[in-house]
RNA sequence: GCCGGAGUAGCUCAGUCGGUUAGAGCAGCGGAAUCAUAAUCCGCGUGUCGGGGGUUCGAGUCCCUCCUCCGGCACCA
């Protein structure tokens, strides 16, 4: 079953900070588990890179808007593996195969006749040789960059009759509630839809940076249309000579930030209906990143998390483990230092390293290191029954904060399993043996189970620590306690480093 | 202003169709245990569920009203 899923592209005009980084992982966590699945997934990510602001940065530094670009994305772009995010491709709105898709695709808007000339008036700056927005316009109509007077022009401009799809939009929320996810963000979506649409201008005259418009090229594309493309475009080059539009479009998801919900919401759709192409399952509509303040980020308030500080000091999973943890899908985090050493020394080190530790220690000293080929405790099968589907229905509304809410239930109860057996008083009875057999092997098939399905969250502790315990299978049919015993036996369990070491605390 | 969301223990939040003494994690205090990364487990909360009013046998959960915070209200990406 083919499950194609995005992230929002990043716009180039900057540096990668921790909401680009946040928003791969969230959407990382969907790939990974549907893949676990068996599902036939695509992962898609890039950057967004023309427009006017890049085009502006690159003149002030005196490059081309190319070159600005090329030297920004490769930053962007280096930021995905060391996030360990697992795209099946990292697209360039510059790409040139994707800048011929883009002019055939709104080609095909203009011929189905949703296109139209018409005049676009404002408030023109002859420094910038550009229009500017009512709400960015200084008192007096003066240009916020070099405050000198603005003109009032017009020029020419493409308009996309956004208006015309007022209906079909207003079916497609009827049709689909959970077409935005959560709720709240599909209402607000919603409620703009009912205020009535208005065209929408589709190029730019003025500016060259961008796509030029094919049946006019005095004209480039507005940048969004030609950034939104790009979750239909990658598909028919992402593999070389290969086209997988037709396998894996429409797209499952776009995850995307509540920044650009009506770009995703309302003009995507009414694009591809247009062009007569079907639109996305759903967008998921994640929330911002807070300071631990409760404060907008920023360096003036000195209260911003440092994604690659964060990854130096305690690993990329520590990273990924606690912006998942923390930041409820959907919701705004309060985010920081602070709360990520919590999260690492109490849950990471303390309930599910420490865990694998005293397991793997007791197999070790009790019995060899052999896992004994035994039932598992039925108290704790019975309450593992089901886990693996619960999981996987809650990651099919995308609540993967209750998902890793549910997995983190049972890294406690084996813990307070561990005490209420007290195998080191069983293994001073020689007539306890069965039942010392029984703990260790539950044990090892709880930590097992659990750690397959933390994979999406935390993959490479995961794989060390399931290779380390000789079952390396992540796979979902791996994700339940085995009815007769542990999934790897005769295998002598090597001595297990911790998984998550506690560090000196040290800042 | 209009629309939407939120206001529950010191902190972060769960509370499904209204129904038994309102829950969890963290932090704090006390205890147990010693397999383990001094890691774990147990016990301890008189919370006006933002204020007020209403519906109901019964409301954190529905209705009205007020207060506070946040977001959206169209071309900034």
């Amino acid at each position: 079953m083919p499950f194609y899923i995005t992230t929002a592209i990043d716009y180039v005009n900057g540096d990668p900070h921790l909401g680009h980084a946040y928003e791969k992982i969230a959407a990382d966590v969907l790939a990974r588990h549907h893949r676990q699945r068996g599902e036939d997934v695509f992962f898609l990510t890039g950057t967004d890179e023309h427009g006017e602001p890049v085009a502006d940065t690159a003149h002030a530094q005196g490059i081309e808007p190319q070159e600005l670009a090329d030297r920004n994305a490769a930053r962007f772009k280096a930021l995905v593996p060391q996030l360990n995010v697992s795209n099946d491709f990292f697209i360039r709105t510059t790409d040139e195969p994707h800048k011929l898709a883009v002019q055939q695709f709104l080609q095909k808007v203009y011929d189905n006749g949703h296109v139209y000339k018409a005049l676009y008036e404002g408030w023109y700056c002859p420094r910038c040789a550009d229009f500017k927005v009512e709400n960015e316009i200084l008192e007096g109509n003066r240009c916020p960059i070099h405050e000198i007077p603005l003109t009032r022009e017009s020029e020419e401009n493409w308009f996309f009759k956004l208006s015309a799809f007022q209906q079909q939009l207003e079916q497609l929320y009827a049709a689909r509630k959970d077409f935005v996810m959560p709720q709240r963000a599909y209402n607000e979506a919603h409620a703009f839809l009912s205020q009535g649409l208005q065209d929408v201008s589709l190029s730019r005259g003025k500016l060259s940076w961008g796509v030029t418009v094919p049946w006019d090229p005095s004209h480039v594309f507005y940048v969004w249309f030609d950034a939104l493309l790009n979750y239909y475009t990658a598909l028919s080059y992402a593999r070389p000579g290969e086209d997988l539009t037709d396998h894996y479009w429409p797209a499952q998801f776009h995850v995307i930030g509540k920044d650009i919900l009506k770009f995703h919401t309302i003009f995507w759709p009414a694009m591809l209906m247009a062009a007569g192409v079907a639109v996305p399952e759903h967008v998921f509509v994640h929330g911002f990143l807070m300071g631990e303040d409760g404060r907008r980020m920023s360096k003036t308030f000195g209260n911003g998390l440092d994604p690659f500080e964060v990854m130096d000091a305690f690993g990329t999973d520590a990273l990924r483990f606690y912006l998942t943890r923390e930041v409820t899908f959907g919701n705004d985090g309060n985010v920081g230092m602070n709360g990520l050493r919590a999260r690492y020394d109490a849950e990471l080190a303390n309930d599910y390293g420490n865990l694998a530790s005293r397991t793997v220690a007791m197999l070790r000293r009790y019995r060899d290191g052999n896992v004994p080929q035994v039932a598992v405790d039925p108290v704790i099968a019975q309450e593992f029954e089901g886990l693996a589907e619960q999981i996987s229905a809650l990651f099919d509304r995308a609540e993967t904060s209750q998902a890793l809410e549910l997995i983190w239930q049972r890294v406690r109860r084996l813990n307070r399993y561990v005490e209420e057996r007290q195998p080191w008083q069983l293994a001073k009875d020689d007539s306890q043996a069965a039942a010392l057999d029984e703990t260790l092997t539950t044990l090892f098939e709880g930590i097992r189970v659990v750690s397959v399905l933390l994979h999406p969250y935390i993959p490479a502790s995961v794989e060390k620590l399931l290779e380390s315990l000789g079952a390396p299978d992540t796979s979902y049919s791996a994700a339940r306690l085995s009815a007769t015993g542990p999934l790897a036996g005769g295998v002598e369990l090597p001595q297990l480093e911790p998984l998550f070491p506690k560090l000196d605390s040290g800042r």
